[in-house]
DNA sequence: GATGAATGAGGGTTCATTCAT
DNA sequence: AATGAATGAACCCTCATTCAT
């Protein structure tokens, strides 16, 4: 009883935090961190600056806040495998990657991380550990686990087959689109550049043939 | 004669607006666009904001002509070959490219450009094109003339290959590096991945041993 | 009770617009609206910018509400009639008329909305409407009662007749204040002027004596 | 040859101060004093700030050549005759006078003095001498000139009947068309106007048949 | 006499932040 | 805990004016 008497609020006060970080997301997603501004923020929240700053102590700490909790690169899912042949395994994280990483939310998530490495180098790192670092660590566990299936030879050295991997499949579109020089891609799009990315791939990290 | 008399102010009035853009190159990349502050510039430049003014008619102008005169990627001079082998010349060249592309100017300008994606599309748009398109392009050119040597196959998508290529060398430090997550490559550190991307590079493409 | 409590800051607000309109009324009418500056205006009330804007979004906002609540021809009470002879009221409201209109706020008013005529031409017919038209609109009503008493022969035209008193009333200063050729006037000035009017005013739209 | 010498510079200052004049007649109109600026005006003459401080100390003193020079109240040629009755000429002058008193040009020099009355007193007293005070002062000759041929008479104030008479046919339209309340006056409006305040003016002043 | 670059004060406006209620 | 009024510094930009050329 005690307990529910205290969690109430307790549960208020989080998902009121989490509905402002849902209105940060939005206002630094659209107008970049400087740009950004908490009288935005709170309008569009419906509520006081005042009350922005009770959860908040600052337009820095509540930007550090939602980089943390929110714009991490989620690359958690991408490594199963449910029954298919090795290459097929291959072939589905090669596109589930370039999805991502081409992926609206990705970019501007990039952009707006990127953009204050100057400033808050702190915060950029924090990005790239939880983000693009995890990311390869898993690819390179990933690839150790089909190394064994007999399907590659990656030399000894998995991270750095992992970040050739990754290299092949990004290189002709990640920065395209970070620089809005090409439209989201489409499937088959993805299809085909991922495609072409693990047939490289193959031919440089693929086993000889027995 | 008259050309003299009028060339002297001709000439202040360049030298003027190149020493702005200056000194909008070095507080645009301390603190990105929007953080900017034309004061700031004024101040550094030792003149008036009027002065500014007088030479570009908005901070947005500004920045424009920083971007579009000062930013670009300037991938000129990395394609040469002199005389060499073409081996060591597809070296050379991955450790020029990594070199560049992990610079610090390089990554600031990057990022100032990015940052400002979503709100100026056509800033970004230019970059690119005069950038990493343009790069692109001539290390497809490149890898064509030496496949013509022997030491290639690039299967008919040079441009796929020239991709790839770039992919292989700067996956590892080139986000790491924007994210502030690595200091400065030594030149040790380029010197190994770049000859570990050209090793990669050449299991997927190189010609087969006659 | 909540009523109270909520009613005492939309006092304080309230009453704090009021005093800016207050100082804004006596900028704009002391410079005009283009010279007049919110800085003054913050300056005086003893407030800051900021504050000024958080009452009024803009400039403009700031003159719009100061022409519609408080610089209109408030004509209303010019027009009625206790006991006295319809002569009697003749001359009473032409002396009203013609000490209103040459009256240094009215003048001032007058020479504030008018200078933005060009530029803001909907605040300008805002004014015309609720002030010379109300009071032309008045003045025919009162003149038709007037006929009535047999003391005037309207001709059908109620609305010309007015115009023309109107007309007759305020030439002579109107205009002469307007461009600050001529002080206030005295009383004696505006009996005169007034009693002439009328003289004119019955020998065009006298009854004749039965 | 001396002469001629020395006056082609001559002519050639004084036409390059009209052209300044006729630049700051169109910024003035449109702008208002306080909201034009030099630089327009400046750019508009196609010359440099610099030459228009060498013709105008300032840019009070360019307001002031502008008001004096340019912006008199032309009434001169209002007031001849040919042959035609008196009445014809009353309604004629009654005609021009409405015409130019609601004129665009005439409007917005009239909002335009009038708008610094408040802060440039003696310049609003120049218009109003060599302007409306004139005016008046001629339509007082010419109505005593008419009273000679029997057709008026003014009881020995032909001043006031003067302002009677120009107070009757402006009062209808001029605040009207000074606050952009109704449109440039047509020719049937101006005719039907300026007859209905010559028929109110002779039931006032007109001389008794024979 | 003409130029136009330079100036610096000041324009309107926005902002992150504070604090009494 | 929530409010929203108040602040004042800083923002981008414009201006009338000056002065070396």
């Amino acid at each position: 009883m005690q307990t529910q008497t205290l969690s109430k609020p307790r549960l208020d006060r989080d998902a009121r935090r989490e509905a402002i970080l849902d209105v940060a997301q939005e206002v630094f997603l659209e107008e970049g961190f400087a740009a950004a501004s908490m009288s935005t923020i709170a309008a569009r929240l419906g509520g006081s600056k005042g009350t922005l700053y009770n959860y908040f102590k600052s337009k820095d700490d509540l930007f550090n806040a939602y980089v943390e909790h929110r714009c991490l690169w989620q690359a958690e899912s991408v490594l199963q495998k449910p029954d298919e042949t090795p290459l097929e395994a291959l072939n589905r994280v090669a596109r589930a990657y370039l999805a991502f990483v081409t992926e609206d939310l990705t970019l501007r998530n990039f952009r707006l991380v990127v953009a204050e490495a100057e400033r808050a180098p702190h915060i950029s790192r924090i990005f790239y550990e939880t983000g693009p670092a995890r990311g390869l660590a898993r690819m390179a566990a990933f690839l150790t686990d089909l190394q064994a299936t007999g399907l590659l030879d990656l030399g000894g050295d998995a991270v750095g087959a992992a970040g050739d991997f990754l290299g092949l499949i990004q290189y002709r579109y990640f920065k395209a689109r970070l620089c809005n020089y090409v439209p989201a891609l489409t499937t088959a799009e993805i299809e085909a550049e991922s495609a072409r990315a693990v047939r490289t791939f193959l031919r440089a990290y693929g086993a000889p043939a027995r």
